[in-house]
DNA sequence: CATCATACCTGTTCGC
DNA sequence: TGCGAACAGGTATGAT
């Protein structure tokens, strides 16, 4: 569930806890999360935090990066200086900090601390040096990405060339990065459009409004902070809400708010599907 | 090459 | 009520 928004939403925070700090130590907990040399980023500071897709960098100022990518349960959780209020929080952070699912701990200047939780550890941070984090690895692989410099011809154009259901397509962050499955169930939907129809039948018009869909509900995504629907939290251990708004993800047996029908689910490239059969054909 | 199914992991929900 | 099966979904990988 973290896609495009949610990872922003993480970014946001880390620039503001993280940018100027050093990493005095680094605790690695658990093997398997975090892969490289952890001494070369110890003693630097953080000089920014990118996105690209749903990754994130930490540059830091040794020509040093940290790469991220949180998969499906990972969380930056921060304690310390410049946290706004006394932070509640979330039951999401699962295991608590420094719990069962702490596998990466890094000790910042001003004793503050940055934890790295993940349940079901899917996610990984890497040492690259910043001049290789966008030619190598995994950010090398990423298309163009929405709400940045994927538009409507690039698109078009990828949907042309290939028969592979538009649902799947769209999640297929090589050729198009930061939308996953609660923004791609949502974006057909309001686009009235059936997520097996193959990519290549998708006429002009449709893509259009396919297209436009998803920079419609990323931006809703982006507006609440993103979908807090199973272990999703921001670095202060807040939550998001875009889960108080979907427009058919988990919406299986309610009624299409359009139309009345009742809504199904199904699975599509091993994914849940939610569709209303009247609206999108 | 393109496409698809499965593995990775663990907490939660579902069905009998 | 209890317990095992199915499910959750981003990506890598092996199979077709």
């Amino acid at each position: 569930m973290p896609e495009l928004p949610e990872v922003e939403s993480v970014k946001l925070q880390l620039q503001k806890y993280l940018v100027g700090h050093k990493i005095e130590k680094v605790e690695i907990k658990n093997n398997g999360i975090f892969e490289g040399d952890s001494s070369k980023i110890e003693g630097a500071n953080v000089i920014e935090i990118r996105r690209f897709g749903k990754a994130l960098v930490f540059d830091l100022d040794n020509d040093y990066s940290l790469v991220s990518h949180i998969k499906l349960t990972g969380q930056f959780i921060y304690r310390g200086k410049n946290l706004s209020k006394p932070p509640k929080l979330s039951k999401k952070v699962t295991g608590g900090l420094d719990g069962a699912h702490t596998h990466v701990v890094f000790h910042l200047d001003h004793n503050s601390t940055l934890y790295y939780n993940d349940m079901r550890r899917f996610g990984w941070i890497r040492v690259m040096k910043t001049e290789d984090v966008e030619s190598e690895g995994f950010i090398k692989k990423l298309g163009k990405e929405f709400l940045k410099d994927l538009d409507l011809e690039y698109f078009r154009n990828e949907l042309s060339k290939t028969r592979r259901a538009i649902k799947v397509l769209i999640m297929d962050q090589a050729k198009m990065a930061g939308v996953g499955n609660i923004y791609a169930n949502d974006a057909l939907w309001d686009a009235k459009i059936n997520p097996k129809r193959p990519a290549n039948m998708i006429s002009t018009d449709e893509a259009k409004r396919l297209f436009e869909s998803i920079e419609k509900v990323l931006k809703k995504g982006l507006e609440t902070g993103g979908a807090s629907e199973l272990a999703f939290v921001t670095p202060d251990g807040s939550e998001g809400s875009y889960q108080d708004f979907t427009l058919i993800y988990g919406k299986q047996g309610t009624k299409c708010v359009r139309c009345g029908t009742v809504i199904e689910k199904f699975a599509l490239g091993g994914r849940g599907t939610y569709w209303c059969h009247k609206c999108q054909e």
